[in-house]
DNA sequence: TTGAAAGCGGTACCAT
DNA sequence: ATGGTACCGCTTTCAA
């Protein structure tokens, strides 16, 4: 009985209007919520613009309001497990408050983060959740803080950036590792993280441009001078950036004959992989090796042994930056504060004391 | 030297020009990069534009110019590592061809995707990729082709429905470890899907509303009946929505004194939990039970014993969504396609002959 | 309660 | 090559 609505170029407010006998103005009250109008007007436009299929323009409103109703989210890779749980806090807590989030993916590289920042601030976001590639040129960071919206910083963030932060306490954690590690003998402990330097080797935490990476190497370190421990930094291997980049480092640490007793993985994908080079070096752990790895991913309780990990509150994280946020664009100008969210080491059998 | 730049009410073409010395129209010209202007001029704009920290408003340009440079995409669940990588696959793609990706989670919620479609076009994204929760109803899926918008279905799409699909042959993928595992004596096969019917209880593959699963329920029932196995609709168990749905029916099922002698999970989250229940239970695989698990997810490499997957397409899925739509928006307007890929069965070591 | 009209920040057409 | 100006679709004074 009635045709295909022609659905052509778009029906707006001043159509219902007409439509509806009444002047632009009334219907964009009704159709926008805000306002007054009488129950029978409020009937008639709402009939006209069901009549007419009427579709509201979020751009048009974006641009009077100044508010896009949108988060800009940029974090090093989706596919990462660690962001894709951190995603789902976020985009949980986006919705709960009516909110959408952009995403974009900055392959951990500081130049596409940047351009990342810009685009999103053009397409007029109302705040950004940013977890920053390298946190030594911090310029488009500022440059995004002072843009007037709001900017929260996930997982990574430096001391001297005054800009919210919402952080897992990896420094402790590390800390805590160490120790037991060196409290069961072990004495070659590595550390892996995808962290890279100019020179593809370590030399300080200052040459760490990831802030929770950082601090969980100066944990490390710390602990195990406080130990007499020595010249640990040798023991610390960067530029795991990808699972085969992670094979090599860790077959040729393995292989050596000076190899490790303990391995510490900076997080999930790097302990699989080490994991699986055990396997294809024969070595057992966690008699010939001991393996710790950050992040409770859903492979490490099924492995045999299940693997010993730093887990942490991603999920949290992600809702913890995304509230903070949302408060922010809710008029909170206290000054910026930092979130430091517990993490709790998971005992599980791929830890043992050192070969002797 | 040069003060805090006044960050206030955003800086305007209006306000280049008017510093430049030119009118509106050609400073958005060198700005927007169209028309044609004079190297003087340019630079004179472009000077000024840098001077006043100009920052252009895409909301703006896209109120004109109709398009928002904007893909949506609606999936079921941002933290399942399926749709991660599927959604590495389409960022990159869009990235690449100059989109920008807002996502929205759907919780495989039916009215959730309805309302993410209708936020998504009330935001004038360019297109839509979108995985559906239900194929019942797809009257919003027909609203959002009709709406002018391109659509691309991921994974999920029925055959009645005249839109672009990007699947994997699951259907075949089934048919295939289904032969295999009734080769190797197993008669006793069970199916654990997410999705789930009204009365959580499975009679026909027509109960069955997510495409890509009905299509392998249908290639299991179809080698089973080939096999003179019949009534095999019984051994199909539904409503394994969360780790704990699944650890539930896992249990009952593998209690039970007619368990089966083998297991095909539809998903890595359910395989994953299915094979921690193994462990609980006491049973070994594959000697007590043969696992396959739909998703070549990382940690079923690394398990012991390593398990046989169903290895799907799956950065290839988003990838080739994401392509097909930036084709429709480049204004390819053959008619709906439907892409397969192909899917691959990874054998390692969780399948063995059936208990005699 | 309702209507008229002025923007929001660009784009694009039409003159010059 | 440049300037003037009418939109895009909605919100928001300000009057009536």
């Amino acid at each position: 009985m009635d045709q295909n609505p022609p659905r052509s170029p778009s029906v707006t407010v001043a159509d219902v209007a007409c439509k509806a006998g009444v002047s632009k103005a009334t219907a964009a009250r009704v159709l926008g919520g805000y306002g007054t109008v009488s129950d029978h007007v409020r009937d008639a436009v709402t009939a006209a613009a069901r009549a007419l299929d009427y579709q509201p323009n979020e751009l048009a409103r974006s641009m009077t309001t100044g508010r896009s109703g949108t988060i800009g989210v940029v974090v090093g890779d989706i596919e990462n497990p660690f962001f894709s749980l951190a995603m789902r806090g976020i985009t949980d807590v986006a919705r709960q408050t009516g909110f959408t989030v952009i995403l974009i993916n900055s392959g951990e590289d500081a130049a596409t983060e940047k351009s990342a920042i810009r685009t999103l601030l053009a397409k007029r976001v109302d705040g950004l959740i940013v977890s920053p590639a390298k946190e030594s040129d911090a310029d488009h960071l500022r440059e995004a803080a002072r843009s007037g919206r709001p900017l929260v910083l996930l997982d990574r963030g430096s001391e001297t950036l005054d800009i919210d932060t919402v952080i897992a306490d990896d420094r402790h954690a590390a800390e805590g590792i160490t120790r037991r590690l060196i409290a069961l003998g072990h004495r070659r402990i590595a550390y892996i993280t995808a962290c890279d330097t100019p020179e593809h080797r370590f030399r300080t935490p200052a040459d760490i441009n990831t802030g929770s990476v950082r601090r969980r190497i100066e944990g490390f370190l710390d602990v195990c001078l406080e130990a007499g421990l020595e010249d640990m930094e040798d023991w610390v291997h960067v530029g795991a950036v990808t699972p085969e980049h992670t094979h090599r480092i860790a077959t040729v640490m393995l292989k050596s004959s000076r190899r490790p007793t303990a391995v510490i993985a900076s997080d999930s994908v790097i302990g699989l992989e080490v994991f699986k080079v055990c396997r294809e070096l024969g070595l057992t752990i966690p008699n010939d090796l001991s393996l710790v790895s950050f992040h409770d991913a859903d492979w490490t309780s099924v492995t045999t042994p299940p693997v010993t990990v730093v887990r942490q509150p991603v999920y949290g994280l992600g809702e913890a930056a995304a509230k903070l946020l949302v408060e922010r664009l809710n008029g909170n100008t206290a000054k910026a504060t930092r979130v430091v969210l517990k993490t709790e080491v998971v005992e599980r059998a791929s830890v043992a004391a050192a070969p002797t």
